[in-house]
RNA sequence: GGGGCCGUAGCUCAAUUGGUUAGAGUACCAGAUUGUCGAUCUGGAAGUUGCGGGUUCGAGUCCCGUCGGCCUCGCCA
């Protein structure tokens, strides 16, 4: 007991160079060949998988034990490396030009059959890998997913170290602030009432290192934000966090870029052209219909509103005259969509907030379409000469108002790029999208929010109509996007404490209530503020982009379902009333 | 909070309009098998059809509720 055999070599390695040695290999079966009289074992680790074989002819004693062994035990076997009889090598296995003879096996950990086979590819439903995640983790996939990730991580800390940049932690446990996501919440023992949140990021955190000199700081560091999740979207996740003084966006720029460079090249072999290319806010939603645009196809959105100015269908020129849009996009060769496919996609625009869906189909018969009564032949055509469509063609049209049928015709373009499969999975798209909005209006809350944050600074030019026409103000904010998700974003911050007090006031933030949260900040900018900005990364969707996985929780340990919960550790859990007394919390 | 899909053997799935004893593949167990590597052959065991209620002569199937998983809209500065 406690003493067993270690391993000489990795289950990996092994090469036909290694002919004759005698090596201990430690690792899981991971399948038991018994042929009666030779037995095969698959040995796994991280490394790989080496062929190990019991002859009972050489030694019984060990086939013996070999009997017994089952799949994910835990073994250490002693024995010769032989290379394998002609004809019997697999080429499949690195090590397959080899075998290990045994001559010792101890058995270091039994197992019980697990619930699914730890295989390469499984089809295990995705809660069941979830509970058994130590299980799931043993697959070459996970493992592979987290191995990248590891790399990642000292890719960034080297190259940030070789810029100059500071790596400084900032704290889990800070003050709950009023915009944003939602907080996670810790109720605080020692002060009754009170509570800590964690952070949604260390934004504030890293402004104040600003203020304190540090004038380029790095984290790579856990986020929380209490708010309903996706498949790229878990409630804890992982940013890497910057922050720069005397600098514009173009530095920034600069050092995102050679950052990404230098990863898709150390991990993908791949060559990112700088600088990437920049959009604004406006082109991005009016070409795209979304502030990330996945630019890797086309279905180029087109504005008809100076078409259907005066037509005589009121859902059209209505919204146009209250300032709406009339747009769509061309499906190229899908006129052929039946009747029913249409209804479906009616149904599915509907869902999407749209009052309807107006599509045009071009067969060899014309084109056709419900609206050619209301519009004329003349204007249908007008239209389709607009958007650049030729026979065969679909072309789709949503009217509302500009935000909404924007966002609409993005979802839509997006979910016929994916019928239609016109994205090509091998391509690397990366760019920035610039000139946000500083503001957007909240309708349930009837004021207005930041867009970024309300540490973001206006555009100087814009700064003026502040009060004025906040509409109009554009922000110093920038995000940068991959294939049509969202990698990071920041911005140039505000550094003077009068304007960031304008900031406040414009978004309801009352001069007592931004003492109260963020008088921190306030006072630490009457005390000499360099001009600073910065960015974060959501460093597990890049992972997940790397690793083509389609969900964030492939390259994370131990996620959490979409309802967050962990499957693995049941949690949240309930607590004991002691613990909830110690906290002065009663559950209602 | 809204919408959609799903839940049957350890696992992945099937089961006509509600109708006999709920099947298959795989995994598992036993036997056979000395060069397999998705081993093979023979046999076996394996089910509270997520849970609770209802309708019915009869429910895996229909209805209501509930729990759980995935996707998505809102939300996510």
């Amino acid at each position: 007991m406690g003493t067993f055999t270690k391993r000489t070599h990795t289950c990996g390695e092994l090469r036909a160079s290694d002919t004759g040695k005698t090596v201990t290999l430690n690792g899981w079966v991971q399948v038991r060949r018994d042929l009666g009289g030779v037995i095969f074992i698959d040995l796994r680790d991280r490394y790989g998988k080496t062929q190990v074989v019991f002859n009972p002819g050489r030694n019984p004693g060990a086939h013996s034990i070999a009997e017994g062994l089952r799949s994910e035990y835990v073994v250490s076997v002693t024995g010769l490396v032989e290379r394998r009889p002609q004809g019997t090598e697999n080429p499949d296995l690195q090590t397959g030009e080899i075998d290990i003879m045994v001559e010792r096996v101890e058995v270091l950990s039994k197992a019980e059959t697990p619930p699914f086979q730890i295989e390469e590819e499984i089809d295990a439903g995705e809660d069941l890998r979830l509970k058994y995640r130590y299980l799931d983790l043993r697959r070459p996939p996970l493992q592979e997913a987290l191995l990248m990730r590891h790399q990642v991580y000292q890719i960034v800390h080297s190259y940030f170290d070789s810029l100059g940049f500071i790596e400084i932690e900032t704290p889990i446990l800070m003050k709950s602030t009023p915009e944003g996501a939602r907080d996670y919440l810790v109720p605080s023992r020692i002060h009754r009432g009170k509570f800590y949140a964690l952070p949604q990021s260390p934004q504030t955190y890293k402004q104040i290192l600003m203020v304190a000199g540090f004038d380029r700081y790095v984290q790579i560091v856990k986020c929380f934000r209490d708010e309903d999740l996706r498949a790229d979207r878990q409630p804890e996740f992982t940013q890497i966090d910057l922050e720069m003084s005397f600098v514009d966006e173009e530095e920034i720029w600069g050092v995102v870029e050679g950052l990404l460079a230098e990863v898709f090249r150390e991990v993908k072999g791949l060559t990112i052209p700088l600088p990437l290319p920049r959009m604004t806010y406006r082109e991005a939603m009016e070409t795209y219909g979304s502030d990330k645009p996945d630019v890797r196809f086309g279905l180029a959105l087109t504005c008809v509103n100076d078409l259907v100015r005066e037509c005589g269908f009121r859902v059209f020129s209505d919204v146009v005259t209250s300032g709406g849009v009339v747009a769509g996009f061309v499906v190229p060769g899908a006129a052929g969509f039946t009747r029913n496919q249409m209804d479906t996609l009616v149904d599915y625009t509907k869902s999407l907030g749209a009052g309807g869906l107006v599509y045009c189909r071009w067969t060899e018969k014309g084109i056709e379409t419900a609206v050619e009564k209301f519009l004329g032949k003349g204007l249908v055509e007008s239209i389709a000469r607009r958007m650049g469509a030729v026979q065969g063609d679909l072309i789709l049209l949503v009217s509302d108002t500009w935000r909404k049928a924007y966002t609409i015709l993005g979802t839509l373009r997006l979910e016929m790029a994916r019928r239609q499969r016109l994205i090509d999975e091998s391509l690397v798209k990366l760019l920035w999208v610039t000139e946000f909005p500083m503001f957007e209006y909240d309708e349930a809350e009837k004021r207005y929010v930041a867009m970024h944050h309300p540490f973001t600074s206006p555009n100087p030019p814009d700064a003026d109509r502040l009060e004025t026409a906040p509409d109009s103000v554009r922000a110093r904010a920038y995000d940068l996007v991959l294939n049509g998700n969202e990698l990071a974003g920041g911005s140039i911050r505000i550094h003077d404490s009068v304007m960031q007090q304008r900031v406040f006031s414009l978004l309801g933030i009352g001069e007592q209530e931004a003492k109260e949260k963020f008088g921190f900040l306030l006072g630490a900018f009457k005390y000499g503020a360099p001009p600073h900005g910065g960015i974060a990364f959501g460093f597990d969707r890049l992972i997940m982009l790397l690793t083509g996985a389609r969900s964030i929780r492939e390259v994370m340990a131990f996620p959490k379902t979409a309802s967050a919960i962990s499957l693995m550790d049941d949690s949240p859990g309930e607590v004991d009333e002691r613990q909830l007394r110690d906290l002065h919390i009663r559950i209602v």
